[in-house]
DNA sequence: ATGAAAATACCCATTAACAGGTATTAGTAA
DNA sequence: TTACTAATACCTGTTAATGGGTATTTTCAT
């Protein structure tokens, strides 16, 4: 391990999951340039921790327990505007990552490799924001193209999931598709079939939960 | 870093997100009688480096691009039967793990400690089976308490949303909670004014994607 | 070219959902 | 105690959803 510099970025880690806190611990030694000062796995612990050190930069995780990491930046900015925070995610909704961008100067998903890491860290510490969405689905395409095949979801089906899941009404659906109603209720009727569902609520559910659609 | 016994239990970490598998190797190397043979980021990584490499086990993620790690396990369960297979996965619903307990041997959540993570490295390897499923809600709660707060959603209208995302209908609801379906109607009516929603169907996207149940 | 699957469309019937009201009672905070 | 909110229940409609069918045309891979 490399021996920091004096003046090393002093960093906290507010992270629920502790396999993952390590490995960012790991990819920070690498830098070089910055040290950890603390860990804590809530937002609640980082409040009490800040009564008694300041760090340069939080490494925030969004989700969790007691108080979750944007009530936490929220309040770190009114009390210690000078600290900068980086969000951290599983999740890249643009509604999440909106709301990161009013209350700290970073996100980036945990997805993201070491030197990914590294950098967001230097170019927020250099006084810039960074908000890195730009990375296409991973997973949710692949994940959902086995249920698709296993429940043999045709296109069209899975078409008229997304309409419904958007709220549409089945006459809605018909106008927008230039097709009958009787058609678009042959389609839900063979989509709840296939799903083995009772009604739409269930269906939304299960294309929600199942990531078939969004 | 401590050196292995001879007879250390040789892993395989197949993981998307780099600095988790990073944080698993760390965990990994404090247990004393585990080496990291290799790591890939995908199922199919996975395949080509099993022609040249035999582990005794393999800890998968579940969602991984490419091919997911449940058809990577299927697969690996039928080409070498004594490869041994924990899941680790972000996500705790039931489907999924059942799913893992019919081609692997183990599921622990992303949120586990090093300790849980080398206990059940140590069980599995033992000849037993290990599914950790035990883990409450962490943040779901405090997440949503504000846009209940915001939107004015009364404890019963919330007890309402919960069950219409259960898939039951007024009349289901009204005989379970031995209320009058009117009644029951009401308070629907009363739910979809305060969230701005025209259909079930644009409640439940809006109480799962904020959180508000479930 | 031909069979299978997908997409289209219809019939009949019942039930549920939705919209826009009003009204009473119970609890509770000022 | 008084005013407000929550929870309950009802009325009158219209429209949408659901269930169980059948049937034709289009698409597409063998």
């Amino acid at each position: 391990m490399t021996t920091p510099a004096n003046n090393a970025i002093q960093i906290i880690i507010a992270e629920d999951h502790p396999t993952f806190s390590l490995g960012v611990e790991q990819s920070l030694a690498r830098a070089g340039n910055m040290v950890v000062m603390d860990k804590v796995s809530n937002g609640k612990q980082l409040m009490q921790l800040l009564n008694t050190k300041t760090p340069d930069l939080i490494l925030m995780d969004i989700l969790m327990p007691y108080m979750n990491g944007i009530e936490a930046a929220k309040q770190i900015r009114k009390d210690f505007p000078a600290i900068r925070i980086i969000f951290i995610s599983m999740y890249e909704e643009n509604n999440i990552i909106k709301q990161c961008m009013q209350c700290g100067h970073g996100y980036i998903p945990k997805a993201s490799t070491t030197d990914e890491l590294i950098y967001i860290i230097n170019t927020v510490m250099a006084g810039q924001t960074y908000y890195y969405n730009t990375r296409q689905q991973p997973f949710p395409q692949n994940y959902s193209d086995d249920l698709i095949k296993k429940y043999k979801l045709t296109k069209r089906e899975i078409e008229l999931i997304q309409l419904l899941k958007n709220g549409l009404t089945t006459k809605e659906i018909a106008n927008k598709l230039f097709l009958s109603s009787l058609t678009i209720e042959t389609h839900r009727k063979n989509i709840f079939r296939k799903l083995e569902v009772k009604n739409i609520t269930e269906l939304i559910v299960f294309a929600l939960s199942n990531r078939i659609v969004d």
